[in-house]
DNA sequence: TGGTAGGTAAACACAC
DNA sequence: TGTGTGTTTACCTACC
């Protein structure tokens, strides 16, 4: 099992850096760093138009294996226009989904209904054969995943398909009408964006195909939703710390719905003045089974103080910061995540839900992607 | 029961 | 001319 435990705590913070648990996936040391944006109110949830990222394009070694081959689109997208380059710069940028190692598999598709001690304690079941069924998610998701999976967020109908095939391994063997059906998804659905390809440097039929920023919200609550119906458990497997939080504060928990991933962050935020930390033995990815109500003395939160030079020149400020837009600051570790929060952040309720939502989000779309290595 | 979303098939036009 | 791409329409099913 896997400790992917890469939850944002909430909290009101003066210049700090918050550490918070690491993926137990990160196998070596590494030190990286990337940035995310997040808008400071007010927010409206859902949809918002914003989606944190714990990484960015200028994470090192974003590129996913899958997204070969759109390199010649980044150069394309860049001759665009301004509208194509600042949709990747934009606050909605996904480029998580490059970090598949933080993400767990998809668990099976079968629909279970179970308590939470259950849910916790039910091991990950085998996944379904390969191509044996289809995939739950609609054509729109598979279309934004595809494209938030390339490194500049643009593909053309093409590499959409061999997208969709490279991670389902279902459409291989499937008929071609599929392949209509993401045509005519592209075509009548408003989430996507037709871009016309640059004729001096296009190569290949067709144009380009983005995600509408305004739409992105509302394709990650599916995303999410998606998969929450068709995981068991991994909301509770991928959040042991934040059980472990929830825990700590009985009045709340007594009243809380385990789950749901959104109350835990709700829970959290009421802890403003402290942060998680990975370093309790009871959280290590070893761990046979997931946190239950009754741990409640499993993890330890701590706000640390973290020196600016330590942590980079990323940190400088951003010209968002001045229109209503926090940037925030990833530093990563082999054991800690940093979180890096600008003078006067406060972050509020709702914006912890959408760290949340996010973090669900990126679980969902990225299990996806590692799909395509362990086999759907 | 009606509305809506999603999936599928088909036809057609256009570009390469 | 064949193939790929993009659009549109129609029909069906499932869900709310």
């Amino acid at each position: 099992m896997e400790d992917s435990c890469h939850t944002l705590p909430s909290f009101s913070s003066h210049p700090t850096t918050l550490k918070v648990s690491l993926p137990s996936s990160s196998s070596s040391p590494r030190q990286t760093s990337s940035r995310v944006t997040l808008p400071l109110s007010p927010i409206s949830f859902p949809p918002s138009p914003v989606s944190l990222s714990p990484a960015t394009a200028e994470f090192p070694h974003s590129s996913s294996p899958l997204s070969h081959g759109a390199a010649s689109h980044c150069l394309e997208g860049q001759s665009v226009g301004q509208e194509s380059l600042s949709d990747q710069n934009d606050l909605t940028c996904l480029s998580w989904l490059h970090q598949r190692g933080n993400l767990l598999p998809l668990q099976p598709l079968t629909k279970m209904t179970l308590t939470p001690q259950q849910e916790s304690c039910t091991p990950a079941q085998p996944l379904p054969s390969p191509a044996s069924s289809k995939p739950p998610y609609s054509f729109s998701s598979l279309i934004f995943m595809a494209i938030e999976d390339s490194p500049c967020k643009r593909l053309p109908v093409k590499e959409i398909y061999d997208w969709i095939v490279n991670n389902f391994p279902y459409y291989r063997t499937a008929t071609s009408g599929w392949r209509n059906s993401v045509r005519h998804n592209l075509s009548l659905s408003k989430s996507f964006r037709r871009i016309e390809r640059d004729k001096k440097q296009s190569v290949g039929k067709g144009s380009l195909w983005c995600v509408c920023p305004e739409y992105r919200p509302a394709l990650l609550e599916m995303l999410r939703k998606t998969h929450s119906f068709h995981s068991t458990n991994s909301n509770l497997i991928n959040k042991p710390a934040l059980l472990g939080a929830a825990c700590k504060a009985p009045e709340v928990c007594d009243s809380m719905d385990f789950s749901d991933p959104l109350s835990h962050s709700i829970l959290l935020s009421s802890s403003s003045s402290h942060i998680l930390t990975s370093n309790n033995p009871d959280f290590s990815e070893n761990t046979p089974c997931p946190l239950t109500p009754d741990h409640e003395e499993l993890v330890t939160m701590e706000l640390t103080e973290y020196p600016q030079n330590e942590v980079g020149e990323d940190t400088e400020k951003d010209p968002l910061s001045d229109s209503g837009y926090i940037e925030l600051h990833y530093y990563q570790s082999d054991q800690y995540q940093y979180l890096v929060l600008p003078d006067d952040t406060e972050l509020d309720l709702e914006t912890v839900e959408i760290l949340q939502l996010d973090v669900e989000a990126q679980e969902a779309a990225g299990s996806l992607l590692d799909l395509a290595g362990g086999g759907y």
